[in-house]
DNA sequence: GTGGTCTAGACCACT
DNA sequence: GTGGTCTAGACCACT
């Protein structure tokens, strides 16, 4: 079962970040179709949050058509999000995991690192667009 | 010249996206104490949007005592953000980019490295809350 | 402008009420790309409904990509829904009407019409599903 | 006997579905005092819904004074709903299907024609709020 | 119990 | 002023 989680201080809306993980979840393969999403009362209680935000954030993942909810059962997903087969991502995620440690290693702070990973990142990326 | 760039579909508001660029460059050190950031207007009208979403991000900025506008003049970085020596940095990012490009290579798509990613930084973070 | 209106006790949930009053114009060539929809706050106050409620039917349109809310700005039309030109439109129309003139004259109530209707019209679509 | 549908996604409840398309059968009458309804495992079991659903349907019929359940029996039309005479109704409904014809000949699908409809009868309509 | 709708009202971001 | 997010809480439909 997915484990949600809610940093306030971001500017990203609590709502966008409960969307974004069950995203990231499919994609890393973490979740499947047919899984069921813990319920909006439960991830409301968890997180301190209120009902209605989860609900949005549930709402959202249906109209993006990756989750259904069904009254009285549950939320479940619908569609998965392809990503490499396991293996390679299981690589290439050991090889990030190296690079991260180095880096703390080096005495970066994890604002720093951010810092640095959305810089490249985002130097990669406008071709894409 | 510092380069704002604004992504809308993300949650994070466009103020905000700019105060974060500015102290992802301080960090980066691609912006020093007593450089100069570009004048709101030549901002709002390079990103289309509002001149008072621009002076709310440097205001921010001011209030974190990051950068200082003087009248008639322009507005000025006042403080850095101190990172690791250019050098050091420069090693980090280059291994760093050799990871995306393999990451790529194997056949991820931007979307899916931003979700390897961002789970890998928080599975590292979480002793720092 | 559009004219929203709410009927109670239909079992249709206002919100969606809203909505296929949006898609019903468009369909019938009274709405068009970039016309601007009534601001939230007005048609809650015209409707007495409440403004979330009004918030979640253009976010509905959103999602179907038919309007778009720009804060600041109101909420515009984005995508029309075709429909026969409005001539062909209007012909097909007057001869309905006509028919539910005969009908009220023949002595039924609009409850026996709009069961009539009702009954006629699904036993024409299954064969589309 | 009469066969009930649900469609879902129309925002309606199922229950409310089931008691409107025993009303419309009563107005055009397809259904008369005395006659049975299927049984509530029955419908359940067709439409895949819960047998509560369709109990709670039953049962608003029920109050409304339109069936009666029977222990062991079943559940049997006490009222009727008066409607135009068969034959009246049977030339309306003639006419109205050739009206339905020409408008899908035309080029219409169902839901422009669901559109031009609902217009037209909430126009001829206001007067009897 | 589970998701869904709605209200009332606070507060924020953008124009 | 305009849309957007969130909270708190009531009530409903379905299992």
């Amino acid at each position: 079962m997915i484990e949600f989680r809610v940093e306030v201080g971001t500017g990203v809306p609590p709502y966008r970040q409960l969307v974004d993980q069950v995203e990231r979840a499919l994609r890393l393969g973490h979740l499947h179709v047919g899984d069921r999403l813990p319920t909006v009362k439960e991830v409301a209680r968890r997180l301190v949050i209120n009902p209605n935000t989860v609900l949005k954030a549930y709402r959202e993942l249906e109209h993006k058509g990756l989750a259904k909810g069904r009254p009285g059962l549950g939320t479940f997903i619908e569609r998965g999000l392809d990503g490499l087969p396991a293996e390679q991502q299981a690589e290439l995620r050991a090889d990030l995991e190296k690079w991260l440690a180095t880096a703390y290693r080096a005495g970066m702070d994890s604002d720093g690192i951010a810092a640095l990973v959305a810089t490249v990142l985002h130097e990669f990326r406008p071709e894409e667009n």
